[in-house]
DNA sequence: CTCTTTTAGATTTTCGAAAATCTAAGCTAT
DNA sequence: ATAGCTTAGATTTTCGAAAATCTAAAAGAG
């Protein structure tokens, strides 16, 4: 599908991202198997490659994997977010705590750049751009450099529902929500106001939970 | 090193699980490169399921990884553990509160025998030994079957840990110190006193944290 | 003498094919 | 019919070697 050439990254790194992609893009469903040599045929490259993506994948949450059977994308039930959601809960309150003070003017202006960009990728209907700016909102306002291993936690968490959270984002009710809660989420920043972000953050979380739970639910077999 | 033969499991498992035993035994040190071919003409296999064993180390911290250069072990600094041991408080305290009323005399049982096994191996002087059985018993009671998502992430907060755990096991007067401790906490287990056990958790963590960070500026160059 | 360029050796990375294993359909015996 | 066995095809897994890249020492220019 992509055109084969020697950049700079590896070939597993772009097999990593393009396995990332189908994923949000819905190209690959939850439960679903991933056939590896379909895959690498897709990228135009060999099967080693695409297993070390694989491999990242598993240890991420994303696929799960079964020795000589193969991978298959992890399928997650409502229980699944609701711990998933509650550990974000206490780490990100921690990280947002530990960061707030430390951002300047820079960092906020990359945190609202990012709202910014997410309304607009959410205007265009770009689930994929919507995905990517509300990312880097939320860590924008998180990361730090003593908390680097909080925020791999965290990241691995975000991981984890990425291609759950790509069903949320289709809803264009949610969509006007989300945009006004990132408002509000902006405002605690700017004031440095610790306690209404982590409400604020806790709130959106908890919006997005619900939604989550209520398709999971409905899509049941 | 060992013998080839097509067992259970496959090659990438047995890769995993050398390297991993390497690094608790000190033959891989923390900055060190790891050479793929060396790796693999020890296992007697080839560098691909030595290179998935890598990517899965990679991701659990254990080694860093840099395009077209290679994997090293990872280099943990005082601050580092400081961070991961917070992380493992906030996260272990959660999950020991959760899985404490749920454990029935069967699982007490096998914590205890763990906590005997830990002391044995001790005795022994046998490390290895004696970072499994210390696992079995805090996971033990940790473990409960709807917080999986808890649990991956304080193993990987413990298998990030795990190469420094081995220095600290070497020193003779913590090993009784360890064994008393154990006795403590698995008696507050056995009342299913939740406030106690917490509260002897994390004096048997801040006690590890301590001697590791004394051994690790000790060790600074 | 210092800095850049070249080059040889070491190492990682990827490939294509062989080997091992699994899945499921067809067959046989009860 | 049903349970167990057999076999063909599909898929994963591993290998050995070729290709790409990096490292560091040697050579050459200023």
């Amino acid at each position: 599908m992509s055109t084969r050439q020697t950049g700079p990254g590896t070939t597993a790194q772009h097999a990593l991202e393009g396995l990332r992609r189908a994923i949000i893009a819905g190209e690959l469903r939850p439960g679903q198997r991933v056939r590896q040599e379909e895959i690498a045929d897709n990228f135009g490259v060999s099967v080693a490659p695409v297993r070390e993506a694989l491999r990242v994948l598993e240890q991420e949450g994303q696929v799960e994997y079964r020795p000589r059977r193969g991978y298959f994308i992890t399928e997650l039930w409502a229980s699944d977010l609701a711990e998933i959601y509650a550990l974000r809960q206490v780490l990100e309150e921690r990280a947002a705590r530990k960061a707030l003070p430390t951002l300047d003017d820079d960092a906020v202006e990359r945190i609202a750049a990012a709202a910014r960009d997410c309304a607009e990728a959410a205007e265009r209907g770009d689930v994929a751009a919507e995905l990517a700016a509300n990312r880097r909102f939320h860590f924008g306002m998180l990361e730090s450099p003593d908390q680097v291993h909080t925020m791999r936690l965290i990241r691995l968490l975000w991981d984890s529902t990425e291609s759950y959270r790509a069903l949320y984002y289709n809803s264009p009710e949610e969509r006007t929500r989300t945009v006004h809660s990132h408002e509000a989420i902006l405002e605690a920043v700017r004031r440095r106001d610790a306690d209404t972000l982590v409400a604020e953050l806790d709130a959106h979380r908890s919006r997005a939970l619900d939604v989550l739970t209520r398709v999971l639910d409905g899509d049941a077999e």
